[in-house]
DNA sequence: TAATTTAGCACAAACGTTTGATATTTAATA
DNA sequence: TATTAAATATCAAACGTTTGTGCTAAATTA
């Protein structure tokens, strides 16, 4: 048997009401009497009412839901992103539109114009790789959209945005490996046109100042973070004349990569290399010499601030121009691996 | 400067046209003269129109949306599904509205529920381990709206799903071992409440027969797909009088668990024992001795043809009961470790 | 009792679009 | 030239809900 959605009219002719009174009575106005809003939402509920969202969204103009645009989905850090986003939605009652660019510009502009058309409240953005050009996301401040990047920022001003500061990790990352005695430690780095690739080496050089200790640039390998990439990082390094004993790799998978490829090389353990990496990522549980540490950059709890911050930004009906814009920076954290 | 989308009825007052023919116009109706046409959308174009999309889902009927409902989005399997899916939605122009159950039944049916009031035009499901009463998704059958299960499926009659034959994998594994000489092969399964390990032991007994050998259940041990439990499984078969020279484990994780706990018993290489796991994650390419091989369950593939099989269904208007039921089965397929 | 407030409800417009039915203009035919 | 057909455009209803305004009757006040 098919059933066809009911509506507010067939139940104000049930109860020979006007479509007003029905529509009222269910949402508890005071204009009508408790007899009459008691009847009413009797009957719905006896008819199964339930109220078409689409003839709501388009009436109110307003839809309960918030785009999310994600580089990749399948990423670890994506994935933990959106969980924690998802969450946060369905206690508010929001909806989530999800899309993801493939780090592509064009796909991402047009996933920001689709959404503007789906007229979502709100948008939550972590920019493509490629982006080079922000004008869709400017279009959306016209449409009074308000937008929340998090974790890759556009270079622009005036935006709202939840960041992880890698530099606080970085430089606990570098303290933690010379308190071991560590004197010589290298750094296997992401390709240099990475935002974050610069971050980490930032906080390293720092480190090292901070501690009065010279900088040797030849002691930072670029990679592609590939495996292969990695191994050849690996070995130029092991070939230094100052060969380090401590490595900070970019991520917890270049690590993986670069103390497989160690013990490949069936090197003495006591003289092992020690590694501290970033991501703090599940796979270390699952490593059997995982780093010694990997700097956390907490994705739920980033994806979290930017919906909250989203959240807030809907229900202050206070233009944002007039009351400035939300800056949301989060600690990275060195993380200790959990020996057991 | 705040501006506010403009309509097709304004386009209409600039032309001095008839909001109906600027409609049909736009979509290149064959009763509105090319040159007007021309001329509408040119101008379309000039005043920046964007259709509300919220008007044509309200008065259509249909939103372009399908929700997709799984269990945990951070989970590799899922969050790898979830790409798939959107890719294609994205592809086919629709949009998806996401949600995750976290496994937990009333949550999941308060999905549907919103999902249902938001008019969606299919759905998606990979259900709740927890879920045992599926009348929230008959419910949609009422409304006339779609469902697709996949991987997950839920024990009832008359739907369509996609799912993944573990078997097949199953059997390929123990014969990859058997092949490799072992004579005595344990299994560490998961806890016997998941459908899943039921698959895998069916499997790993069905290929014992099929190759004449006896099968001595002892050597299968439950566990809970924890770190510790994996250990404390691992233990009971290194102390069966037929101590096992190869594994195979309910997944990738309780294999990597295994690897390293055995690993830190320091047992000679010579005599290690061989794994074989499930899901061919990508953690494998990360250990330092990954099983020998796994068995794939595309999750992926199943994803793709979960809202192929969906898209479908929703451009066939033919009812669905006349049309019967997609059933998709993928085959699981034994991947062997890559070494390098 | 008359005037005024209040309670309780109905009317109708509006949101932006699509679409079946209808009207007007133009071209084609007899 | 009158008649019909074809091309082009308009009218108006409909989708389901919300909400400002108007209306009626009862309750309150003077």
């Amino acid at each position: 048997m098919i059933k066809k959605p009911i509506t507010i009219k067939e139940i104000a002719k049930k109860l020979d009401l006007s479509i007003s009174t029905v529509s009222r009575a269910l949402h508890g106005h005071p204009s009508i009497s408790l007899s009459t809003q008691q009847k009413v939402k009797q009957m719905a509920k006896e008819m199964e009412y339930e109220p078409n969202q689409t003839a709501i969204f388009f009436q109110k103009g307003k839809t309960f839901t918030i785009g999310v645009i994600l580089p990749e989905l399948a990423e670890a850090f994506f994935s933990s992103a959106i969980s924690a986003i998802e969450d946060i939605a369905y206690k508010k009652n929001y909806t989530v539109l999800l899309a993801q660019s493939h780090d592509d510009e064009e796909r991402e502009k047009q996933l920001v114009e689709k959404m503007k058309n789906h007229r979502i409240d709100g948008l939550l953005v972590s920019v493509a790789k490629t982006t080079s050009n922000f004008d869709h996301f400017e279009l959306l401040r016209k449409h009074q959209i308000p937008v929340v990047f998090f974790d890759r920022i556009p270079p622009i001003k005036n935006i709202h945005y939840v960041a992880c500061n890698i530099e606080t990790g970085s430089i606990e990352a570098v303290n933690y490996l010379l308190k071991r005695g560590h004197r010589s430690i290298g750094l296997i780095n992401g390709p240099n046109t990475l935002v974050a690739s610069g971050q980490r080496k930032e906080g390293y050089i720092k480190a090292l100042y901070k501690n009065r200790l010279k900088f040797d640039p030849t002691l930072i390998v670029d990679c592609d973070l590939t495996e292969s990439g990695t191994k050849a990082a690996l070995e130029t390094l092991l070939n230094h004349k100052r060969k380090p004993t401590a490595i900070v790799t970019f991520n917890d998978y270049v690590s993986a990569f670069a103390i497989k490829s160690l013990r490949r090389l069936n090197l003495n353990l006591d003289q092992e290399i020690e590694f501290v990496s970033y991501a703090n990522s599940s796979i270390i549980g699952f490593m059997e010499h995982p780093p010694v540490a990997s700097v956390e950059q907490f994705p739920a709890i980033q994806g979290q601030k930017a919906i909250d911050t989203l959240l807030d930004l809907l229900n202050s009906d206070v233009n944002e121009e007039t009351q400035g814009y939300y800056k949301t920076i989060i600690e990275s954290q060195l993380i200790e691996t959990h020996k057991d």
